[in-house]
DNA sequence: TTTGGATTGGACCGTCTAGTCCAAACGCTA
DNA sequence: TAGCGTTTGGACTAGACGGTCCAATCCAAA
């Protein structure tokens, strides 16, 4: 604890664009941490945690092995840090994406639809798939990494969209008689036979998997939650 | 010519099981082998395989560490061994599941809730689940390990569930326009949510959780896909 | 009793890795 | 230019682990 540490200074930078050509020009005191901060994501995503050394995220980032301890102190605050790092932007993606989706509107299936898509794809998509995968996989030591990456797929993101489900049903959009269970089945249904799919996110889904896949589940939850006057027409295509 | 040497486990040793030539007696050839087995099952289960060393697994079943070696070659022929004969049971016990449920019925809710329970508890059972969790977490190294056991819930499973669903439909019974797709619904909502629920196998299942669980799962199914005309009796509880 | 495979204990090797330590080099800023 | 914090490379410790080798021993069958 009583390393001497560089500011924390987190910015919700993540920028796409890496590999600054500027070796020394800019401020370099938090480049080198960002710099390994993506290595790190980059070779932990493909080898995990446990089978990659620290010695191997310093050379991806093109620095030295003490480099990396002096920023993180050890290899679990660097596994800490790049996880968090990674799942920062979630819980805000969802807010973004519940924003827009599950509201009062004309078409409850392609509604629902979208928010499946944007939903399976912020979890398993291809950015994500993989350091979830690792995450699921090596939790054991780390059981408190999971918790800021699962709070978009658990309790606080369910609640949320029971929350939606119920106000469809007040307005008469969907006929629902427990909007909580319905939340966790609509869950089971996207994010279950996502993870299946994806081998519990160790490959990145197809986009046409996820449209597949949330196609069906959306189906199957109109099927049986549309209102009995409503039509529910079938999917189209 | 050396002595007995189990010669190069490496790469000719193939064969799934050595086969012992029980050269030996009856009783004592196989003993010892199915004591590491059993310690093996007991020891990967609460740790995993590779925070497990032989010499672990060795004690655990009161043997020495070469006699390990010479059952099963090196540790991943030895891991191979202990998953495979705890997988092996599976989809033996998914057939007689599947013999007893899913058939013409009575009480259909009753029947589907029945095999539910009986399948989740296959799979996410406190015999299975811890097993099932150093798996998955571990297939990254093997990932042959997990195609016997996945058996059970993959398309195999899948495909007996599809054709038990089409023929409720024929006769009547339920009201499946796709009988592939609901199979997987039913997979994702029974085996999703429990996966989900049970920390994908890291503790077990309670009955009572099951019980919820299953009895949610098979509501949703049987509100989408219950005929028209029949009652589609809600849960007494 | 002899025989020979099965078992044992333990030394041993090579490799990998987390983490430490340090002196020299570097680069910014006063 | 001098000072000062950061970075670097590399040597080093300590421990874990897979796997091998071997001499001694056990034990049931012939």
């Amino acid at each position: 604890m009583g390393r001497r540490r560089v500011a924390q200074a987190k910015g919700s930078d993540t920028s796409p664009t890496q590999l600054r050509a500027n070796v020394h020009a800019s401020h370099g005191v938090t480049e080198k941490r960002v710099r390994i901060l993506q290595a790190g994501m980059r070779v932990f995503a493909r080898n995990g945690f446990q089978r990659t050394s620290v010695e191997t995220v310093a050379i991806a980032a093109g620095v030295s092995k003490q480099t990396v301890y002096n920023h993180f102190g050890d290899k679990k605050g660097l596994i800490t840090a790049v996880v968090s790092t990674a799942a920062d932007p979630l819980a805000e993606e969802f807010d973004t994406i519940l924003g827009s989706t599950l509201a009062d509107c004309t078409d409850l299936r392609a509604n629902f639809e979208d928010f499946g898509r944007r939903w399976v794809r912020l979890l398993l998509g291809p950015d994500t798939s993989a350091l979830r995968w690792v995450m699921l996989a090596e939790s054991e030591s780390q059981p408190e990494l999971l918790a800021a990456w699962g709070e978009v797929s658990q309790e606080g993101a369910l609640r949320q969209i029971a929350g939606r489900i119920e106000r469809l049903t007040q307005i008469g959009q969907l006929d629902v008689p427990d909007a909580w269970r319905a939340a966790r089945q609509l869950r089971a249904l996207l994010l279950g036979e996502a993870e299946r799919v994806s081998a519990f996110g160790r490959v990145a889904l197809r986009e046409e998997e996820i449209h597949e896949l949330v196609a069906s589940g959306i189906d199957i939850f109109l099927r049986a939650y549309a209102p009995a006057g409503k039509t529910n027409p079938p999917h189209p295509q």
